[in-house]
RNA sequence: GACCCCAUCGUCUAGCCUGGUCUAGGACAAGAGCUUUUCAAGCUCUCGACGCGGGUUCAAAUCCCGCUGGGGUCGCCA
């Protein structure tokens, strides 16, 4: 049975970088009907946070990887000891005070990587190893070696900045005589100017693009694209597809630049295609937040019928409360430039007419909206688009947005009339 | 500095393992146009890459070597 862990230390948020990890070790496991050990490195005590723990945790559930054992290293420290002892007494190890360190032979060790192929090292270059710290604790290298062993860790999927750790606890599976797992080290995520990935760019919280509105499905979309191709040119594929069609060795040796612009891209074709009801629920603590609309008693329909409108264009949720907050606010308001390019012309006499013809509208809709305005427009004999954006921008207080009779058809009359009133002179 | 990893459009990648079908395909971004209602949506088009130098071969993006460039690691952090 095929078993994989994902292996994160609580003293920092769950990024980017992280979660491809988490997500490459999941989908591996998937594809092959093996386990998901997730393990979290808590053996810094001072630096392990539960804050950093729960957010750790309600990422990986909100992205959809599920795991199926749980294990804590702070709650093994004497499994640790006990094998350090083992070396003791082996002589393969040795006190330094309360320390017990690793002695290092010369030797060449190889590991066999599934991505990368042969990886020759010489221990000579490497120094002996501590296993059990002064105050007790393990090391990283050592804990992981015994939890991995003991866990029965068949495949190790990490980051590539691990490679240079792999001789070292080559050397410790030799020397506790445990069977050496396959390794599989997948490259790194870099920022948009190389190197580690950047506040700016990706080293983010998974949390904060949750709170960005950034949908689940398309970050893990965006996420195995990093890397990894299922081929045939497809850009969209959903965990499922993904699943019959990973393969580890099948990942790319190379370093990915993380570009927002892409997973913008995704996340509006996951937008686009959700439900608007889902939608909904996710869009009314965005404008409950901005004060736009009451938490308590939110007019569904209304709200629901507005997210519809934007739906095609939001790269994020988040964008969506300063795209309509028109809709939802008694004073607009309206960018200077706008006001400037399209209402510095006195347009008395087109508001009023335009408004009359929508008063004395039956059957107030989209289309008779529309049948209204043209008729106004073909009357005063001017060009559709010298009106429309005036309109836009006085119902708005934006140069762009949906199609302005959608806009007033949402607005209703009421509203309509008195937006356009202001710019009307007595 | 030492050790290790990597190298196709600006970015993500297909192709590389099993040389010829590659005048290198797709996507994002960018630019242009259309949509005579905007764009932040849609459609169409354009721009744009095998890092360099040696081999091997009838033939190399694909195999080998070197160089260069980029990245990672060298903690009683993980």
């Amino acid at each position: 049975m095929l078993r994989v862990r994902f292996a994160p230390s609580p003293t920092g948020y769950l990024h980017i970088g992280g979660s491809r990890t988490a997500l490459f070790n999941w989908l591996y496991a998937k594809a092959r009907c093996g386990k998901f050990i997730l393990r979290i490195e808590d053996t810094d005590q001072a630096r392990s946070k539960k804050e950093f723990l729960d957010e750790i945790l309600e990422s990986l559930k909100w992205l959809g990887m599920d795991w199926d054992e749980l294990y804590y290293q702070s709650q093994r420290f004497s499994i640790y000891k006990e094998h350090a002892q083992k070396l003791l007494d082996k002589g393969l190890a040795y006190l330094e005070g309360p320390a017990i360190i690793f002695k290092v032979t010369p030797q060449i060790i190889k590991v066999e990587d599934l991505i990368r192929g042969e990886i020759e090292f010489d221990s000579s270059t490497i120094k002996p190893q501590v296993l059990i710290k002064t105050d007790g604790t393990p090391t990283y290298n050592f804990a992981c070696v015994v939890d991995d062993a003991l866990m029965n860790i068949t495949h190790i999927i990490r980051g590539d900045d691990h490679i240079s750790n792999t001789p070292k606890q080559v050397l410790l599976y030799n020397a506790l005589g445990f069977p050496l797992p396959k390794f599989a080290h997948i490259p790194l995520i870099m920022g948009e100017e190389g190197g580690r990935l950047s506040k700016r760019t990706g080293a983010t919280a998974i949390s904060d693009y949750r709170k960005m509105g950034y949908l689940p499905e398309a970050l893990m979309n965006y996420l195995m694209l990093l890397a990894w191709s299922p081929g045939e040119n497809q850009e969209i594929i959903d965990v499922a597809g993904a699943i019959q069609r990973f393969d580890i060795a099948k990942v790319n040796k190379t370093a990915a630049v993380f570009d927002i612009d892409k997973l913008n891209w995704i996340n509006n074709f996951y937008i686009k295609n959700a439900d608007p009801q889902r939608l909904l629920g996710l869009v009314i603590p965005l404008l409950a937040e901005k004060g736009l609309i009451e938490k308590d008693n939110p007019d569904k329909d209304h709200i629901l019928s507005i997210v519809k409108l934007f739906q095609p264009r939001l790269n994020t949720l988040g964008d969506f409360p300063g795209w309509a907050d028109f809709f939802f606010q008694k004073e607009i308001n309206i960018e200077p430039k706008a006001q400037e390019k399209f209402l510095s012309k006195d347009l008395s006499r087109e508001f009023r007419l335009f408004i009359q013809r929508l008063e004395l509208i039956k059957d107030f809709n989209i289309a008779t909206i529309e049948e209204a305005f043209r008729a106004v427009v073909k009357e005063l004999n001017i060009e559709s688009k010298a009106l429309i954006h005036p309109i836009r921008v006085a119902l708005t207080g934006k140069t762009i947005g949906p199609g302005l009779f959608e806009v007033i058809y949402y607005l209703g009359l009421e509203s309509t009339r008195q937006r356009l009133e202001k710019w009307i002179k007595k």
